[in-house]
Order: structure tokens, then sequence, then C-alpha cells
DNA sequence: TGTAATGTTTACCAATCGGTCAAATTATCC
DNA sequence: GGATAATTTGACCGATTGGTAAACATTACA
């Protein structure tokens, strides 16, 4: 009698790693562009080029899949954070962190919107990494952050917040992308608008950050 | 025979006004949380309190209901935007902006979710909205602040953008409130995380505009 | 090369989907 | 109060949903 399912086997072959491959990257389109429950598994299998059962034999469930697709890509999203240094340079630290969100942004839009889908829907799939190692993460940086502030670095400010803000108004080129174009029309919907968007965004948080001088 | 659909009739009865009513507050209930594809009107027709036939009665579709819905809430949504006064202070109007779309988002986090799942998963309903009135209206206050940056009353900025992320930093409390709170953990989750956010934003968005002393 | 394990597919299942129908119930108005 | 229109519902439809069973095909490896 075979071992019915692929997770069950404790060496990973070839055609595991491809097809395994094939079918997180199928279901990271659906996914990401329908959201976890308005998704179906024959979509995926389509988008793989795959037959539905065989799909489930890599994933038993259309759950396993999604749970499979964030755990790989939940940890290179947050990189840009904990590249985060505290011994560096505010500003620089601030504008790279910025120019990095807006890249990933525009390269993994996909990756943005899964996020973003899950989150909007109340995070029912991942709420223990949202309350555990993300708020781990943002806690160190908000740290950091706020002995800038103290050390007069940059202006006295709420550390979370201002994550929030980056977060927020470099995601919205991935998340609101069909928006962000409408409205900027068919002339500037080139890619130049990120680079639009460096620019404006640096100058908003670099002039915004700024120490006041009269503390000092 | 009787006239089968009620948008056959003329005049709307007591009993329309009603029913609409309580099903479009339905419909957001569950559109806000779960979008489109991934919302049934089973769904709906509970939380209405009502039989899914009774709900069809009303509305002939899902789609239809959807674009009630969407039709109702836009105008509305948008309010705080055509408030943006040319001849008002820069500053004072922009914080109130910033003030009024954070206090959308404490107060009607639903609704603002309901075009967060739409724009996000292509706005495939909501297009033509995008296209036109939308970007109308981003197109004439987008010139009010070009006007006040060529004037020096704020800072040399792409206007777009400006918008854009004001837009971004106040729905992101209520599009990613799971999140927001997540991370500020459960001493933070209080009302106060708006005023908190209002004091953050004002203050980067008063800084960062701020008209650069060597231009006059 | 044989064979056991792995991989793939066709056919299928019960549950749920959006939506219809006709019958039953309720409100309206003379 | 009765006729007529408006409203409500249970039963039902075909299509689609997530998932299964089992036969079939392929691969890896001795």
């Amino acid at each position: 009698m075979t071992i019915p399912r692929a997770a069950k086997t404790l060496r990973r072959t070839r055609i595991q790693e491809e097809k395994e491959e094939q079918i997180l990257e199928a279901a990271l389109d659906v996914f990401s562009a329908s959201g976890f429950r308005g998704s179906t598994i024959d979509q995926i299998a389509e988008v793989a080029g795959m037959s539905k059962p065989n799909l489930l034999y890599y994933f038993r469930t259309k759950e396993a899949m999604h749970r499979a697709l964030i755990d790989r890509v939940l940890y290179t999203w947050l990189e840009p954070l904990r590249a985060f240094d505290a011994e560096g340079n505010p500003e620089a630290e601030i504008r790279s962190y910025i120019r990095r969100k807006l890249e990933m942004a525009r390269d993994f839009p996909r990756e943005s919107r899964l996020f973003a889908n899950e989150v909007l829907q109340g995070a029912p799939h991942i709420e223990d990494e949202l309350k555990g190692p993300l708020k781990e993460l943002v806690d160190e940086k908000a740290e950091v952050i706020r002995a800038w502030a103290k050390s007069g670095k940059i202006v006295k400010c709420d550390p979370y917040h201002l994550i929030f803000s980056i977060w927020s108004t470099t995601q919205h080129y991935a998340d609101f992308d069909v928006q962000v174009r409408a409205v900027l029309g068919q002339e500037h919907s080139g890619e130049g608008r990120f680079e639009d968007a460096a620019r404006f965004l640096e100058q908003l948080f670099i002039g915004g950050l700024r120490p006041d001088p009269l503390e000092a």
C-alpha cells in the first residue's frame, strides 16, 4: 500500500520540489487577486497547469496551500524592516527603508496584496504571526526610533505610527494599484510613478521628521 | 398577475424603503468583510434576518446589491476631499482633511474596507467610478495643491502623491485595523490610537510640507 | 529489469453557490 | 370586507465548491 500523501514522505523528491514551487506560484497569483474565500482550488489548478486532485496530492487542503504560501512569503516580506539599523544615520535609514518598501511594492505586488487581503478580512489565518513575530520585530525597531527621537536626531514622535505610515504609504502603490493608475491617468501610469512616489515620500518623511531646531 | 420585482414598481412603498435599507446594511457587513467573490447571498440574508428569495425580491442579483451599496456609499466617502477648500489656509485645510479622513476610518471602517476589498481585487465593479468622478475630483484638488506649492505656501511637491499618502495613512487604520491592534498590543488598542495617529500624522504632514525657507 | 514507491488522472461525492418558481401570506385601498 | 397588489417563503434547479477513491502511469533504485 502506498503512502498517499507527499507530506508524509520523509525526503522530498525533485518532483515534489518542482511541483510545490509551481503550485505556490499559482496560489500566489490567485490568492492575492481574490483573497482566501474568493479563491478556488480549480482556479489555482488551472493556473498551475495541473489537475485539481494533483494539487491536493501536494497540499491536502486549500488552507494548507494558503498557510504554506504565507509561511514562505512572510519572512522575506519583513526583510526591509529587519534591515533597519540602530547604528545608522536616521535620515539615511528611513530613506532607504522607504525606498526598499517601494521597490517591493513595485516588484512584488502580489505578495503585498496577499497580506492585504488577509489582514483586510480580519487576518483569520495569520493572527498569530501578527501578534508574535511581527509585533516583536516592530517593538524592537520602535525602540530604536524612540531612542533617535529622545537624542534629538529626529523629531519627537510616536514610533509605531511612524512605522504604520511608512507601511501604508508604500504598500498603497501595490495594493491600490488600480486606483492609483486610474487617478493618475494613462499618461502617468508608466513605471515612473514609483520614482515620483519615492521622491515625494522621501521629501515628506525627511521633512516631517527633521528635528525641531528650537529643542536641542 | 403581480409585478414580480420591486424594482419595476414606480412608487416605493414604506416596506420597500425599510427592507432595502436593512439589506444594504447587512450587505455592507458581509461585503466589507469578505469582498464580493467571498461573500454569499445566504450570509447577507442571515445577517439581514430574512430569507434568501426575499433578498432577491428587492435586488435581483448579488451584483445588483453590490452596485446599489457602492452607489450609496461612494458619494459620502468622497465628501472630505470635496470639502477641501482652495481659498482656505493650506496648513489648516490639510490638517482638517487628515482629521476628517481619520474620523471616517474610525466611524465607518466597513465602508473603507468595502472599497479596499474592491480596489485590491482589481476594482472590477467600480473601474468607471475611479476613472470618472474620482479622477475628476482628484484632478481638481491636485490643481489647488499645485497652486499652493507654486505660490510658496507649501513646499513644492507632487500633489497626486500627497493625496495618495493622506488616503493611505488614514485608511490604514480602518483597513488594517487587526494588524494595527496586534502590533500596538492590547494596552494601546483602545480608541486612543486614533488620537495618537492624528497627532502623528498632522506632525508629519505639516512638518513635511512646510515651505522651504531658502526659496521665497 | 523488476518492483515498490511516487505521481497523476478520471470519475465521483456531499455541500454550497446564485437564482427561480409557485404558493402562501400580508398590506393597501375602495 | 373584499379585491388587488405587494411581500414572503419553502422547495427546488443546475453549476460550482472543497475534497475523495481508486485505477493508472511514472519514477527511483536494487
